[in-house]
DNA sequence: TGTACATCAGTGAACGCGCGTTCACTGATGTAC
DNA sequence: TGTACATCAGTGAACGCGCGTTCACTGATGTAC
């Protein structure tokens, strides 16, 4: 049974986490201070660095949900599916379920806005990237267990991995550049650069 | 002609310069503070900012420089080459050369040790990353020209440099957690996993 | 059901820190005559 | 070659800022009897 100590604390969490996406969203992360979301709770500064470690932790919080469940995802795959086929497999059945995963904690579209933000704002977009280095890295290990290869001498998995984040980066750019931002857009546009990236790789674009 | 003036400023930066990445890699990026560095090349606070614009542009100046040297010989390379091949044989001549463009500024030695402080300070590692897809941009720019197809309906260059882009990352970090840390040393890497990444690919690894 | 005590989320105020900026100023270097 | 003035790199001291930390404290919730 839940507590109603327990239950407080994490309707505190939740507000300070959404309280901060909203503020990030609406006027900047960097225009944005911790006493200002704290504010926005009605709590003190001090509780806000309970619950998170710093800003950064906030704007993060959300997605780190999502990697553990893209994580889950791949290694739900059935063994005997080829590395990259149970990578591509997996990143859109976590389009399709990513929505109960996200919603536990705050509402789909401020997810979606919060992923944005993070694109455009130059010291989120780096923490991003250095974050997903490290999702790339349990995802090699991942690879390597399935397929028997040893990770720290077969440098295959990494590289799989790297060349699939590659391409997952240059669709959540795209994304965000884009005009349509529902989570189908970003779904079909995981589809189509996996399908073009080895047309992508072969020689000469202009006769294909 | 370089007049006196010029010298003596071309000095002091080249020393604020030195003196930082001496720090960095020595001390630690975040141990080291901007009073600390212009303490030791003897120039006031003040001075230290009128030549870099912050902390991490002087951890960085260096590899704007061989971002330029890449960017040039891919540029240089003959135009029927295919794209990725193209890609592949600049960084391979890029390694060769570098080593002029770097000692302009520092000593050879100081920038692969201070390459590896990038990889292994959380903040560094982070900003490299989102600068490099900065780099990415220009180099699908370049290849998008150079095969006639437009870069913001076709997707293949950015695909293809995020591909590459992928490999380098990937050659970066394992040359950094080896113990070989010469030129010689990247460079054969990055054949090895150029060469690698086809097969990497490729369904299943227990079988090639 | 009530009491006594333990736990622990939240308080509020103060502080340290380093980055980066501002300002009016100095003195060396460059230029014109 | 010398003088008078202009330019501009560097000074030094002070400041604003927000992050994150520290501290002794309060009061609500939980637990044992």
């Amino acid at each position: 049974m839940e507590t109603l100590r327990e239950r407080k604390k994490r309707r505190t969490r939740e507000s300070l986490l959404r309280a901060a996406l909203e503020l990030f969203t609406t006027q900047g992360y960097e225009r944005t201070t911790v006493d200002e979301i704290a504010a926005a709770c009605e709590v003190s500064q001090r509780t806000f660095f309970r619950y998170f470690a710093g800003k950064e932790d906030a704007a993060f919080a959300v997605q780190e949900m999502t990697e553990a469940h893209f994580l889950a995802a791949l290694r739900a795959r059935p063994p005997q599916e080829a590395p990259m086929e149970a990578l591509r497999q997996a990143v859109l059945q976590d389009w399709d379920s990513i929505r109960e995963t996200v919603e536990s904690a705050v509402p789909m579209e401020l997810y979606l806005r919060m992923y944005r933000t993070i694109e455009s704002t130059p010291a989120l977009l780096a923490a991003h990237l250095r974050r997903s280095t490290a999702v790339e890295e349990s995802l090699a290990r991942l690879l390597a267990e399935r397929e028997g290869v040893d990770v720290d001498t077969d440098p295959r998995p990494r590289l799989a991995v790297a060349v699939f984040g590659g391409v997952i980066r240059v669709t959540e750019r795209q994304w965000c550049l884009g005009r349509d931002f529902s989570l189908e857009a970003v779904r079909s546009l995981t589809v189509s650069y996996l399908d073009q990236v080895s047309s992508a790789l072969r020689g000469n674009w202009r006769t294909n």
